[in-house]
DNA sequence: GTTGTATTTGGCAAAATAGCCAAATAGTCC
DNA sequence: GGACTATTTGGCTATTTTGCCAAATACAAC
């Protein structure tokens, strides 16, 4: 575990960016396009300083990017791979669910 | 984001349990087959009762199986598909550098 | 039974995370 | 310039996570 701790930590923080309900959340609307962060912050229903804050946690991982136009700034997917996190997630649910 | 606030929060339990290095690291090395706490530890370097205690978040969460055998307790992978996320990790992070 | 080995559990202190509020910043419009 | 809107930042407390140690458990061998 001493040769590539370095890249054990560099995968985990960008799997810990992901691993937040809001943050699963984000990804999922990011999918079908950009939104801005008054709009992700309608559809979540917490304050908008949290969404910011959330949407800079996946923006430093580099799991989004934001454009700033006019007033709104937009974020969108940059590695849509990432969906499929979400659909090997819902697999160990499913299998979690049979082995009980 | 009210009627399935509970799917993304089970969602973001199991990608929880994936998100610490040496977690990703055990991960890892149950993808060559089965090992017992005791090599595991050797392998990782800390406590075995620390490895012990990443050992059950991955068991909560499904992702890993466990079967006790004489002393050793053998862990082995349950999701395969467990590995993707670490693929799509490594190019979620190529990705960040060519931004840079 | 006792001894020894593999693993888990309890407890605790240090560190990281989350979410709210208020204040600061950046851009638009008049 | 001032007023207004969208977003970010700072600060604070509450909660969660981590990792070590010591103690408990489980099993084997004698």
């Amino acid at each position: 575990m001493n040769k590539d701790v370095k890249d054990y930590r560099k995968r985990a923080d960008i799997i810990k960016a992901l691993a937040h309900p809001t943050r699963l959340f984000i990804v999922d609307k990011l999918a079908d396009g950009e939104l801005c962060v008054c709009k992700l912050t309608g559809l979540i229903g917490s304050d908008m300083s949290t969404v910011s804050k959330h949407l800079l946690v996946l923006k430093n991982a580099g799991i989004v990017e934001d454009d700033k136009r006019g007033l709104q700034v937009f974020y969108t997917l940059k590695c849509p791979c990432i969906l499929d996190f979400l659909e090997c997630s819902e697999k160990v649910i499913s299998s979690k669910k049979n082995s009980l």
